[in-house]
DNA sequence: CGGACAAGCTGA
DNA sequence: CAGCTTGTCCGG
């Protein structure tokens, strides 16, 4: 039984060891006689390696060479059993340490390069390698010798940009929102072993049936692990960036702006960046889809965009409904512009005839959007462009740098200012008045049947999740968005109307979107009306530059209760600096991600909590 | 993380 | 001073 025949007819990665598992734990050897490798335990406070010895018995039933580095395996550790990751092999392991012989095998992990893209990924956002490690494999046990695909053609398209794409190693692909990227796919694919990231399981869904249907071996990561590893087309949402592909040959990332790809928890990787650098690593090219590049992707790549002509087919119609002249107590959020929208007063095609208006309304911001009494103009701070907040009856108060001015209108000289805001459910009553049907709220909650029974909703961005396809997106209140204290605030708004976009097709087949506004020269505005993201993109960059932000620099937020004692023992060179503390956080500041990571490893972090969020989106 | 151990606190 | 809590260290 605890022999080695007990083990025959087993698979040697399979199931428990009773050899292993129930037998005495052999004691630790002082003189090392066999293999020694490092592992990385995937317990998360342990952030360090430990030597262990390849069981002599394995060497006899074939076990041993399925250990190296990648595989996953059982230790005891302090006397209790943890899984590790085998990070180096054949080690010499450090004088004097009494080594105990691995407890276990378990099944294939990362491939070597994956490991060593994750420990530049855990240096790069200020993180521990081992939580990369558990994204980077399976959550199911593996064979470690994993099959190999048959190659199988790969229908030509006929979209010949998308093979240009491929010609350079950084392209930055500008698709309007109702492009097809199913052609930049198969061109990648063309090329061989391709690994493609986007934001959403649900666009990942439906991109792999769509290849399914061509004959090509697709796997969706992580359920399809193996399959990756054995090769072909892998797709997945973000921890794809660090999924098995056995033959890399091209990496593409759809919906590059988009902030799913960024993990919300420390470390907050972006699979963007780490799909970047994985091909770099490999010597393959890599391209970033997105209707909207980000400003980061256009630092990194060349711009490629389709005609003018052709771009613009692919937004579909903005119709800017300035409310800079509307009374704002009189005619409240709603205004009359809304009316043959609401009541669906249009010639609708076929198509679009049974979809639904969606409203969205955020209320998601706490501050309160000022308005003036008298000629309806913003308070807005003529500095940093952001909406003021009223500190008391006489006094503006600018939410950024905290600078204050008297409560008096810059445009008219009226001091008096009335709040826009307005809660959803009286809205929504409100649009039923005015729609003359009934509106329902879509919250996460509400039921699907619930849906189906209107054809006008109301709900805060979460809408645009739900609800796949609209005749209208009307957005109530957009001027939230846009001026937004948030350093990214103007490409958040874009990111939004690109979904919102997608919501409502292309301006062939009737897609149009609504924005209420009292900003309708802005960028954002602007970009979406001329469908070209290059009219925020462009400013966007020069200001970011302008004020030393990324992706011009490179920045991290620490906060928590040491956070204060992590500041002080950063040791700051030249080209970076600290700014805060604001609200209990800092903000670390470096010419570039690398010197960042440098300067966020370079001391000990205290004991306590400390959260450092590199690369930050709502500063 | 979780166990081992040391230092500090309490009650008789 | 045993018995318990709290804090710190460390694992191969």
């Amino acid at each position: 039984m605890t022999g080695p025949d007990g083990d025959q007819g087993r698979l040697p990665f399979g199931g428990d060891d009773p050899a292993a598992d129930d037998a005495a734990v052999p004691e630790p050897s002082e003189a090392p006689l066999g293999r020694v490798v490092r592992v990385l335990p995937d317990v998360a406070a342990i952030d360090r390696t430990f030597d262990y010895l390849v069981p002599e018995a394995w060497e006899e039933d074939g076990r041993a060479e399925l250990v190296r580095v990648g595989t996953q395996v059982r230790i005891v550790l302090a006397g209790r059993r943890v899984g590790a990751w085998v990070v180096e092999d054949d080690v010499e392991p450090p004088p004097g340490v009494a080594l105990r012989p691995l407890a276990h095998l378990g099944g294939l992990g990362p491939h070597p390069d994956v490991i060593e893209l994750a420990r530049w990924a855990a240096h790069r956002w200020a993180g521990r390698t081992a939580t990369l490690l558990t994204t980077a494999s399976s959550p199911n046990r593996v064979r470690i010798e994993p099959a190999q695909r048959r190659a199988v053609p790969v229908p030509s398209g006929p979209a010949f940009w998308a093979d240009g794409a491929f010609d350079v190693p950084r392209s930055v692909v500008r698709l309007a929102p109702s492009s097809d990227a199913l052609p930049l796919v198969l061109a990648a694919a063309r090329r061989g072993d391709t690994l493609v990231v986007a934001p959403t399981l649900a666009m990942v869904g439906r991109l792999a049936a769509r290849l399914r249907r061509t004959g090509l071996p697709v796997s969706v990561v992580p359920r399809e692990w193996a399959g990756a590893a054995a090769g072909g087309l892998v797709l997945g949402a973000r921890a794809a960036a660090l999924a098995p592909v056995r033959d890399l040959a091209a990496v593409v990332v759809l919906d590059e702006h988009d902030e799913s790809l960024q993990e919300e928890r420390a470390p907050t990787w972006n699979a963007r960046d780490i799909a970047i650098e994985r091909a770099r690593r490999a010597g393959v090219p890599c391209v970033l889809a997105s209707p909207c590049p980000s400003l980061e992707a256009l630092a990194w790549g060349a711009e490629l965009t389709s005609s003018r002509a052709e771009e613009r087919a692919g937004w579909p119609i903005l119709d800017v409904i300035d409310r800079r002249n509307d009374d704002p107590v009189r005619a409240g959020l709603l205004g009359e512009a809304l009316v043959p929208i609401l009541r669906r007063d249009w010639e609708a095609p076929d198509a679009t005839a049974r979809l639904p208006v969606v409203c969205v309304l955020n209320r998601r911001g706490r501050s309160r959007l000022l308005a003036c009494a008298g000629c309806g103009d913003l308070a807005r701070c003529e500095e940093h462009r952001v909406p003021l907040t009223q500190a008391d009856e006489e006094v503006f108060e600018c939410p950024i740098d905290g600078s204050r001015r008297p409560v008096v209108c810059a445009e008219c000289g009226s001091t008096r200012f009335r709040n826009l805001r307005a809660g959803v459910t009286r809205v929504r009553e409100e649009l039923e008045a005015l729609a003359g049907r009934p509106v329902v709220e879509v919250t996460a909650e509400t039921d699907a049947a619930e849906i189906a029974a209107a054809d006008v909703y109301i709900g805060t961005e979460a809408v645009l999740h739900r609800i796949d396809r609209a005749a209208r997106v009307v957005f109530l209140e957009f001027d939230q968005e846009l001026l937004a204290p948030r350093m990214r605030a103007a490409e958040q708004a874009m990111a939004l109307l690109v979904r919102a976009a997608r919501l409502v097709g292309p301006r062939s087949d009737g897609g149009r979107l609504a924005v209420q506004t009292r900003q309708p020269g802005h960028e954002v505005l602007q970009a979406v009306l001329h469908a070209d993201p290059g009219r925020l993109a462009g400013p966007e960059a020069g200001r970011r530059r302008l004020l030393g932000l990324p992706p011009f620099t490179a920045v991290a937020q620490v906060s928590g209760a040491v956070a204060a004692e992590f500041i002080e023992r950063l040791e700051i060179p030249d080209g970076a600096d600290i700014l805060g503390p604001k609200d209990g956080s800092w903000l670390v500041r470096a010419p570039d991600p690398a010197a960042l990571a440098d300067l966020l490893a370079s001391v000990q972090r205290p004991a306590g909590r400390l959260r450092i969020e590199v690369d930050p989106t709502r500063i």
